[in-house]
DNA sequence: TTGAAAGCGCTAACAC
DNA sequence: GTGTTAGCGCTTTCAA
């Protein structure tokens, strides 16, 4: 069906080597030879068998981004942010991305590492959402497969990451809602299994300590990342008396769950109830009213993630594999109406 | 490294094909052989060299999903919706999913296809956002290589696919403002390429005349589909006097860059002016005001695109590959504040 | 029930 | 410069 290289040197008269050699450019072919080569692979539209070229080199220029993700869908608008930054970057040093998605700590999340771990499925994967004793780094280190991480972890291993400052993105939010005069802080912290949710979490803790603020118990809730868990995790804070003048989220997905909630109940947000977010997501600047959040560049952490794994699967690896990105706040009217 | 076959015959002392066989679950191999070649795979970690078992087979068990997009990132999320939807197909079925981003009609797109279509690369392909002499579906279809479509096209080949009726979509619409009492209509088309930019437009010209209301040519504008696109050319709607009063986005995204314009020059969306949406994006319900959009069941019809591919890559051709959905309208407060 | 041999399409070491 | 040979790891006739 296809033309192989064999197609084209019985075309041309000569040995499947020469052709091999020809069209991948190596010196030591007659340029005459070489255009005649050109030519017939251009004529029978020879295109290079991919498996066989992989089964040789014993490469596959592919990476693997398993995407952890509960349910049947992932309506998180992160990881379409971060799919476009490891993708672009994959193309760009002609890698290719295959993705799959499987509920993290799964037997088939296991599976799934363990094949590409040894099965030469993949020549490197990208992991994120890193958890506490995270199995997949445990597994990925001891087979010293290529990986970079998006997030630290708490395991023995030391492996290459890019981060956020996770915690200091919650401190900046904490003092922010200081700054504006507020005491009563609430906090939904995304579920602490999660690494980023063990920062953030702590990121407030120690914040609100060092501002001498005391942390209700009631006042601190936990909620699965999207919006309805956010509006859930807000009606259980509400409901107690008194109630939080401010509230911080998670990430934005629960940020607007809250703020639906709060609306709901007939209290203006901004006003009454200040909340932020975490993420700026795309949409945090469109909602209403607009979200104050902690931006974080996913498409870049992308593309810095998917480079480093690229370099260290090609034997380059970095001086620093460490890399912690200092957040920024973004302050918008869900915090004030006033502001701005 | 990795364990291979000739690993375990050697461990076991059999030959490689009595390894291969007892492996695949092949009746004619003695079942105590079998078990010790099964302990020996399980104490040596073997896993299938899936490169070698592909070039064998001449089969990938992977299929391509090549995303159409301008720049360097894609925040539509549509594709992370239609991405869920695939991907959990696919595994599903065990197949693995490539993903990349090239710029629609680029030299590039037209390189992956050929890649594709020509070096085994995939088994099948799904082609989104079908354009106007679709070269892509020219370029497969010639090649008799599977793919299946979200989206008809205008060229003369018959191929499979699943798409919503879009003209029907907006026809629900502009009949949803006209029975609000609205006569002046405008209407932000998607790019006129693209399949479904087509159909929404002739939608709304059909439905205009059918219901005796002038398309005035001022108030029809086109946008790129994302919120600047859309806010811009809502600037450029509403710049003209008399000013419509209801506006129909291409989609949802173009609708909420419409609603933040609006809102900037001080007006009352659902009130002073009615905006409409399509897609039913997760934050469709989410912004304020919420959306009045037509629903398209993005992640289902990403599942039932893939379902097709496997099915005719497997030699199964569907009875029927012309899926037409039939489009939802979802009621919400953008249209008309007093609703609901 | 098992093994030998061939071959998927490609690359690379080594000879000529 | 070019060809011969071998081999990547696997599956699959075909014999034994």
């Amino acid at each position: 069906m296809a033309a192989t290289l064999k197609d084209i040197a019985r075309e041309v008269g000569v040995s499947v080597t020469t052709v091999s050699r020809a069209l991948a450019g190596y010196s030591d072919v007659a340029e005459a030879t070489r255009l005649r080569i050109q030519t017939a692979a251009a004529r029978l539209g020879y295109h290079p068998n991919l498996q066989a070229r992989r089964l040789q080199k014993q490469r596959t220029d592919t990476l693997g981004f398993i995407i952890p993700t509960f349910g049947p869908r992932f309506s998180d608008p992160f990881f379409s942010e971060f799919i476009a930054g490891i993708g672009n970057e994959a193309s760009l040093h002609d890698y290719d991305l295959l993705v799959s998605t499987h509920a993290p700590d799964s037997a088939d999340e296991a599976e799934a590492y363990q094949r590409a771990a040894r099965g030469r499925w993949v020549d490197g994967l990208i992991v994120v959402r890193t958890r506490q004793d995270d199995a997949r780094i445990k597994l990925l280190s001891e087979h010293s497969f290529p990986f970079v991480a998006f997030g630290r972890s708490n395991c023995e291993h030391d492996f290459p990451f890019v981060d956020e400052d996770s915690a200091e993105g919650i401190r900046l939010l904490v003092e922010h809602f200081v700054a504006l005069g507020h005491t009563k802080i609430a906090f939904i912290a995304p579920p602490s299994g999660l690494m980023f949710g063990h920062f953030r979490r702590q990121g407030f803790l120690d914040t609100m300590a060092a501002n001498g603020l005391p942390v209700v118990p009631e006042w601190v809730g936990e909620g699965d990342m999207s919006q309805r868990g956010g509006a859930a995790a807000a009606e259980a804070l509400l409901s107690h008396t008194p109630r939080p003048t401010a509230i911080i989220c998670g990430n934005d997905l629960m940020a607007m769950g809250t703020i639906n909630y709060i609306q709901q109940l007939g209290l203006k947000v901004g006003d009454d109830i200040a909340v932020a977010g975490f993420d700026d997501i795309p949409l945090a600047a469109y909602v209403s009213p607009s979200l104050t959040t902690i931006h974080q560049p996913i498409y870049e952490i992308g593309r810095r993630t998917c480079a480093m794994l690229i370099d260290i699967i090609n034997g380059r690896f970095p001086e620093n594999p460490h890399h912690l990105l200092t957040p920024t706040l973004i302050v918008r009217k869900s915090s004030c109406l006033a502001i701005d």
